[in-house]
DNA sequence: CTTTTTCTTGATTGACGAGTCAATAAAGAA
DNA sequence: TTCTTTATTGACTCGTCAATCAAGAAAAAG
């Protein structure tokens, strides 16, 4: 019963499907069928829409880094002065919803990924361009040179964190890894004086 | 031709093309056959000594590990008060060997491993808490209570670094990874005063 | 109501790979 | 020498999976 218009819903349900199937292998060693069928569909289908596997894989990729693109977004609206501006960046890494099983195993997997395809890598880049040049938005005024340095550093214990909380997802622990991002940069800024 | 004590020096070759395949793919996804062809052996000989895949990345992984707490355990010997043990440990963490395309590609896939395999999980949380408690124990002398808090930082800030610098392999980039601990370092002993 | 376009899948193909096994060969033990 | 242990592989099994394709079914267009 084919309704008009399926292509943007198969896609994103394939999208999801594929970061659920990530998150409960923990690998990208998953088949296209098992996708399909979560997502309630023929595999045939999901290579009708996506050509091959790899550019699902990327599509996937594509979402995730979006949806962490948005959030950062959405936080820094609600801030005005620089230094909530940066705290807001750095809190935005580690909400509850970027500590989900499978939104961990997307981000370990889109890194490895990275090593073998051009294009993931790409993408990888520009999330980490961007975290950078962000937090050196709101470093510059407040620390002038030393601005590029600290986004450097505070950039790395983010995604250092990020690593370690994500490998032993035991609890909350992403409260005292938004601390410790935090005393950086008030490190970082007290150095300046 | 079968010369005797054989055992060890085969296991040894497999562990190596083991790395060395993963670096060349950039993945796990290899194949048993590969590896044992660029042991030199056939695959045959290869689940001989191993049992299996599983058992191959293992020990491939136990190999890495291994030869890094060694670098780790060498820097230190020749280190005597804390602060150059500790300048020592951060140090060790981004020597130029560990900067090979095929060794930061076990480290990403080893923590992709991590997430399906629970032995891999616990040898990766062998080295997070060795490296933990190494900065703890030259950090104390210094700073007291604060030791726990700024190893995390430290800890964190080497691995999300390594993670940063081993994306884009560009150049000697293990350089200013390093500067930027020590700099983090000297913060967190600053900090104290 | 026919034609075209969009959507969908079952069946199939073609390839590849992990793990097994029987057989061979050498070295040492008895 | 005969027996046993260690080393080694080619051939094979069994399963899996990505990708293709021809064909069907429903909506929209004419």
């Amino acid at each position: 019963m084919p309704k008009l218009g399926m292509e943007p819903i198969r896609r994103a349900a394939l999208v999801k499907a594929t970061i659920d199937e990530i998150g409960a292998a923990g690998t990208l060693d998953i088949t296209v069928s098992r996708i399909a069928k979560r997502a309630g569909m023929s595999s045939a289908l999901a290579h009708h829409y996506f050509g091959g596997k790899d550019q699902i894989f990327l599509a996937a990729m594509r979402h995730t880094l979006t949806v962490y693109g948005a959030e950062v977004r959405g936080a820094l609206a609600m801030a005005d002065d620089n230094v909530s501006r940066l705290q807001a960046i750095i809190r935005a890494g580690f909400t509850n919803s970027n500590f989900r099983r499978e939104v961990i195993a997307a981000w370990l997997n889109f890194y490895v990924l990275a090593q073998s395809s051009a294009e993931a890598q790409r993408l990888l880049t520009i999330y980490q361009r961007r975290l950078h040049s962000n937090l050196v938005y709101d470093l510059r005024p407040l620390i002038g040179d030393r601005a590029d340095a600290a986004a450097e550093r505070i950039a790395g214990l983010i995604d250092g964190l990020y690593l370690r909380r994500g490998l032993d997802q035991s609890s909350e622990m992403g409260m005292d890894a938004t601390e410790h991002v935090l005393a950086l940069l008030q490190a970082e800024l007290k150095e300046h004086a």
